[in-house]
DNA sequence: ACCTGAACACCGTTCAAGT
DNA sequence: ACCTGAACACCGTTCAAGT
């Protein structure tokens, strides 16, 4: 009675083991190579363990996502006018999802995730004085367009020989990197000026 | 010698079949229940047939997406600029995502079936004066954010009560399905009156 | 209390064997 | 020639049994 027999590892698996155990399969192998099994295994340890304390494959995938969301935003300057913050942001969001390496990761977020990454762009067009619903249909707007983004972007396998050309993704054949980059500006340039117009005319 | 013992129906699987075994699974079970096993048991016969037509689940799931695309335009009016057409058709390309009730599919399409599906905008931009390279970046634009927008709408659950809202798309808490039209309505005007000003300083 | 081992019901895919 | 049955190597998930 009391005697300790039990020799196994007296500190419990702790979620953030957990998403970084994923996170270094998700580097290495792919989305496809996190399964609860390869993680437990990259932990030492059997499945159950990890179902007691992330719940299930959903709970995890949702979690890992939420690590590539977490501290998103360098706060805007002090003059930094809103669709210059937009744009900044917007990249920085686009460049933590490529990050992550797969976009299916970031398609079946719950809103509130999506609501604390762009709480600092929202605060920032209330500061430059639009109403609290015009900004958040705006960040909804950008949001939405950026995920969509780059959802849609599975980057081509290699460099073929293609002749250059003068507009952004206008070769049918496939799209380079840069042209990527300038479609995704473009993108929430349009979307950015479309924005500002209408509030110009409240 | 040349006596037919061989019982079983004479009548290969055709593409076609398999495709059509796999919408009706799709539509009652969701893509979770689409599996090369569970196409083949509703055709009445084993995997190795299924695999031997279609290749793999990869082409099988290529395959549904293709059949949500195919004949996805209404041929644009005489007298329709290339705007309002524009807006038709992404119209008509989201009802078609939205009835395959899977973006999942779409986001691994290859380029050349949405090449296919874009080519009658593609035609009525050019007709309406647009250079080709202009044309092709258009319609990668209004592809990308159509399908883009359709793979982050995964429409809440039900409607709980909230408190209507002016504008589309500022309730933090959710969106209702009238809302996401607005939005969809929305991003896509601002993306064809940006792409308009642009053709507009050339 | 916490873990392991083993099981259940599935996958995608392949292949020897039947007719 | 075309199909079936069975297998291989995986899944997500659960649960009795150990310590």
């Amino acid at each position: 009675m009391g005697k300790r027999v039990y020799m196994a590892s007296e500190i419990q698996l702790s979620s953030e083991q957990i998403v970084a155990a994923a996170v270094d399969i998700l580097h290495e192998g792919g989305l496809d190579a996190v399964s609860m099994r390869s993680v437990a295994g990259r932990l030492g340890v059997t499945p159950p363990p990890v179902y007691a304390r992330i719940g299930n494959k959903d709970a995890l995938l949702d979690a890992i996502a939420e690590h590539f969301l977490a501290d998103l935003a360098p706060d805007p300057e002090r003059d930094e006018a809103w669709p210059d913050y937009a744009r900044r942001w917007t990249q920085q969001m686009r460049q933590r999802l490529t990050e992550a390496a797969d976009s299916r990761l970031f398609l079946q977020v719950k809103r509130p995730t999506y609501l604390e990454a762009t709480k600092p762009l929202l605060n920032c067009m209330r500061r430059d004085g639009m109403s609290t619903d015009a900004a958040v249909r705006a960040c909804r707007l950008l949001t939405w367009a950026t995920v969509g983004f780059i959802a849609m972007d599975h980057s081509p396998p290699a460099a073929s020989s293609r002749r250059p050309s003068r507009l952004a993704g206008s070769d049918p054949s496939g799209v380079t990197s840069e042209e990527i980059d300038e479609l995704f500006t473009a993108h929430i340039g349009y979307l950015i000026d479309g924005i500002e117009r209408d509030e110009g005319m409240r």
